[in-house]
DNA sequence: TCGGAAAGCGCC
DNA sequence: AAAGGGCGCTTTCCGA
């Protein structure tokens, strides 16, 4: 293996080739203009290149029609390795916090929680030095494979998200209109749509509050007051309680509005260009190892306007669904026999009522619910008994990951991410009754935290490694550049969209399911675990599930 | 007048 | 007794 660092200097880049065992072999001198031809030269080496942010560095190559095969994103990997358990005692872990603990770039100026004034990692950073580091920490490690396969993942991660947002998720704005126009009622600049405007009159006159603001929380709140009703909130769930004509037109209007202001005519404007929606991905944005985004509210899109997602001509989606992701990690890190039984199922659900754990389909869905979220109430909460009895070492896992979170403790996921630890968690006997309440409050609802981050994070991982196989055997279809082959083009958690020639759709499909299951090998070896993946060829997204 | 907080809701 | 995890975005509200 070959390992080629990139560094900024005030002499252009510097590009420093490394040894497998860190050795300094070379070191070249690129402009910054002649970057991209040096990069495409090296590349059929297979180089992993290292270099402190992807954002930084890969886009450029990008645009310049060059793509790599692998890479380690320092600052991606740093943050794992600064808080993992499991290279806790590290030089690195230990030291100081620098320039590498920095927030992304792209996040940095909105990031109001940015403890340290940081700008970096700064372009100067050494990246042979943290690199070295790095892997100190990771060698160090008590379990070291999965660590490394941890950090591979997130790199490659970093690598997919630059390469989608280059590509852009398709965009017909035709029919995002027709839906907007379909739903609202036409456009009327500076105002409401006509059908938004024509359920607020109905409102004003069902709650007979000719001056009523429906977009005004306080306004609302006092006219529903005013009729009658001991609602606390304008929430959508406190309303539907209601029994009152103006319910259904309220719960209309609220989603219209949500749509008007968060996808509407104004958003289309903002983000669709050239017929592609580019957002900002954001590779390790949340704590438990998902992908955050950046503008455009990308991981949020609608149902509603999903219809607007269509392939170019001559080209398909290949939209892929990890169903019930997060039970099927449960029952593989936990190592539950009955639960991977369930799991056997191409809907796993259905496999708890088929093993006699429940009764229904529904009843297994929002026990497991329960189990991840730590819910305790309605249909979860009278679920629970069955479901410990059914999966006790399932529901020992997720307890116990509880417990541990409660006490102030770092709980990690199974390929080594850990946990920001719980402070302000624990109480002496001079507290007040009030605070000993709160402080157990507070607990609890960290224990909530803890409990669900081993399945998200490690469910994450799983997803990592599922888009890293995939983004292998795509390159290998077909010819020419990223965007002339099968391509990804979006990525939801547990859902991923391939922008693919029509001819190819069979074949991404394919490598759709094979992919999640070496995702499944890689992680968690020989347990009999299925990783179902739901796989539909269509030509908009909403024609997916 | 501005900006942060809170409410509310979309996604998984 | 009360008790659902993680996000991003828009709007309204309210105080500096």
């Amino acid at each position: 293996m070959v390992y080629i660092a990139l560094r900024s200097t005030s002499r252009g880049v510097v590009a420093t080739e490394l040894s497998d065992d860190g050795d300094l072999v070379l070191e070249t001198v690129v402009a910054e203009a002649d970057l991209a031809a040096w990069v495409a030269a090296r590349e059929p080496e297979r180089p992993r290149w290292v270099w402190g942010d992807t954002s930084r560095w890969y886009p450029q190559l990008l645009a310049a029609g060059v793509r790599v095969d692998r890479c380690v994103d320092l600052r991606l990997c740093h943050t794992i390795l600064r808080n993992s358990a499991a290279a806790a005692s590290s030089a690195l872990a230990t030291a100081a916090r620098d320039s590498w603990d920095a927030p992304p770039p792209a996040r940095a100026a909105t990031t109001s929680d940015a403890l340290f004034d940081l700008e970096g990692p700064a372009d100067d950073a050494d990246p042979i030095a943290e690199w070295r580091r790095q892997r100190d920490a990771v060698a160090g490690a008590a379990d070291h494979g999965r660590l490394g396969l941890l950090l591979a993942a997130e790199s490659v991660g970093a690598l997919v998200a630059a390469e989608m947002r280059f590509a852009g998720l398709p965009w017909s704005v035709e029919e995002h209109d027709r839906v907007l126009t379909e739903i609202l009622g036409p456009r009327i600049p500076g105002g409401r749509p006509a059908r938004l405007d024509a359920l607020a009159d109905r409102l004003r006159e069902l709650l007979d509050a000719p001056a009523l603001n429906p977009d005004s929380q306080q306004d609302l709140l006092k006219a529903l007051q005013n009729a009658g009703f001991r609602v606390e909130s304008t929430s959508k769930w406190e309303i539907r309680e209601i029994d009152h004509p103006a319910v259904e037109p309220l719960l209309e209007y609220k989603s219209l509005s949500r749509l008007l202001s968060a996808n509407g005519w104004h958003w289309l404007e903002e983000w669709v260009r050239d017929g592609r929606f580019r957002p900002v991905y954001v590779p390790g944005g949340v704590v438990t190892g998902r992908w955050a985004s950046d503008g455009g509210g990308a991981l949020q899109l609608p149902k509603q306007v999903r219809s607007a997602v269509v392939p170019d001509p001559g080209w398909r989606f290949v939209v892929a669904d990890a169903s019930q992701l997060e039970p099927r990690v449960l029952a593989a890190m936990s190592g539950d026999r009955a639960m991977a039984k369930a799991g056997q199922a191409s809907d796993m659900y259905q496999g708890m009522v088929d093993t006699g754990a429940v009764e229904t389909r529904e009843q297994a869905k929002y026990g497991m619910l329960g189990a991840i979220y730590g819910g305790t109430t309605g249909e979860s909460g009278r679920m629970r008994p069955r479901i410990e009895k059914a999966f006790p070492a399932a529901m020992a896992f997720v307890e116990a990951a509880a417990r541990a979170g409660e006490h102030g403790d770092v709980v990690s996921t199974w390929l080594g991410r850990s946990s920001p630890p719980g402070e302000g968690l624990g109480y002496d006997e001079t507290a007040s009754e009030v605070q000993k309440r709160r402080t157990q409050q507070r607990a609890a609802a960290w224990g909530r935290f803890t409990r669900n981050f081993v399945v998200q994070g490690t469910a994450a991982e799983w997803a990592l490694c599922w888009m890293g196989s995939l983004r292998r055997r795509l390159w290998s279809l077909g010819g020419g550049s990223l965007v002339e082959k099968p391509h990804l083009v979006f990525f939801l958690h547990d859902e991923l969209i391939v922008h693919t020639p029509a001819g190819l759709a069979e074949e991404v499909a394919a490598a759709m399911r094979e992919s999640a299951a070496e995702a499944g090998r890689l992680l968690f070896g020989g347990v009999p675990v299925e990783f179902a993946v739901s796989v539909a060829i269509v030509d908009r997204y909403s024609d997916a599930k």
